[in-house]
DNA sequence: GTCTATACAACGATAGAC
DNA sequence: GTCTATCGTTGTATAGAC
């Protein structure tokens, strides 16, 4: 799939996931209209993510957010029951779109090589569509209390466990000649990362998501082929 | 060089690096006596590392700082002139350490393929013995005021440039089989990282960073030859 | 050299007017 | 539904006792 294909089916899910919350959270979001709520959600985690990206959550206060975000102090907490919780759902969101754009990509792929290309190629799409979500999660998660850390980990190893999965078929397979997938799986992850923690330095030397791709894959390729 | 063995090295040049910071910084710091201040300034800076890592720079506060050091917060504002400043020193100090043992170790090799060993090597050996630093470092960065954060940067493309200048040599003598050194030195910088970011992983899967050296070695080793 | 006490600003959160 | 006003708490930094 090519980047601005997939782009567009990014957003279509982002939307609908901004209704799905407002279904779940009947309790903490206090207003009533679905179309305020979608509107003003979409706004309110925009404006906190962008500026958590720039000074970090904890020292974004609620009051930088309400200028942000074009909406009073007071009325925020209509949107969401705490500072904290924001936090929680601003991460169920983006792990929600993550797996499932993900889950599609792979299964879509039948050989390991293929599902190695898919996984490594959606990622990167996927951070690239999300920079400042990923961004957000992977500088803020180390500050989640207990229960948000242990879900944010568990979504790492997720993915990661979809990388090993595919090594071993391929090895199985004898496609990939691997001593350990643990440890490729391991850099490899550390590769697709890089393309989102680091932005600026491939801004700065004008690499496209579509070069990086490209390169991260065939570089494990030749490293385990 | 064995880990044990370069360990020794880098706990020797930390103190002397602490002595050098002392006499740098007779404005900032009250106190006369030597070795009063080394003790404390290393005990202030591993205090402030510590909690920083577990709830980020901005949210400890110099009351914490004070009871994790056993200093009270009046006494702390006799080694630093301000928090911000504090954050400087501790900057400084590791960037030059890194800086020192670094060149110290490349240098030493002369083939790029043994250059290369040297850098991979050596950094993750660094960022074992220091880990805590380097991920205060990268952590931390971002939120540092224009001239810190430039420092920072500097550090890192350094780094990176020792990496492309070793690739680049070693394509000049038909040594790598490389087509774009920068971004090979960018994906390689990224699993050196991945060794002090994600430390738990490893821990939980009983990987020494010797075992992790000789794996990336290998395994960029075989992408480029 | 190190302590306690305190000044002043900014925080998250709530109440009640509009 | 959104606003302004305000509460109690906590932050950095300093002054002066010991």
């Amino acid at each position: 799939m090519t980047f601005a294909k997939f782009k567009k089916l990014a957003m279509i899910s982002m939307e609908d996931i901004c209704r799905e919350i407002f279904n779940e959270n009947p309790d903490s979001i206090r207003i009533k209209k679905e179309h305020l709520v979608v509107k003003n959600l979409m706004t309110i985690f925009n404006a906190t993510i962008k500026l958590s990206n720039a000074k970090g959550f904890h020292a974004m206060s609620l009051r930088d957010l309400g200028r942000e975000s074009g909406l009073s102090l007071g009325c925020l907490y209509n949107y969401f029951a705490s500072k904290e919780e924001l936090l929680t759902i601003i991460q169920d969101q983006g792990r929600r779109i993550v797996a499932r754009l993900l889950d599609q990509s792979v299964d879509s792929a039948m050989h390991p090589k293929d599902k190695l290309e898919a996984v490594i190629r959606t990622h990167l799409y996927l951070s690239e569509v999300m920079q400042p979500w990923f961004f957000f999660s992977f500088m803020e998660t180390r500050y989640f209390k207990k229960r948000e850390y242990e879900k944010s980990i568990a979504g790492e190893l997720k993915t990661e466990q979809r990388i090993i999965d595919i090594l071993e078929a391929g090895r199985a397979q004898q496609v990939f000649n691997i001593d350990q997938p643990m440890l490729t799986a391991s850099v490899t992850k550390a590769m697709l990362q890089d393309w989102y923690l680091k932005r600026w330095k491939f801004r700065r030397q004008k690499i496209t998501v579509e070069n990086y791709a490209d390169f991260v894959i065939q570089f494990v390729d030749s490293a385990i082929m």
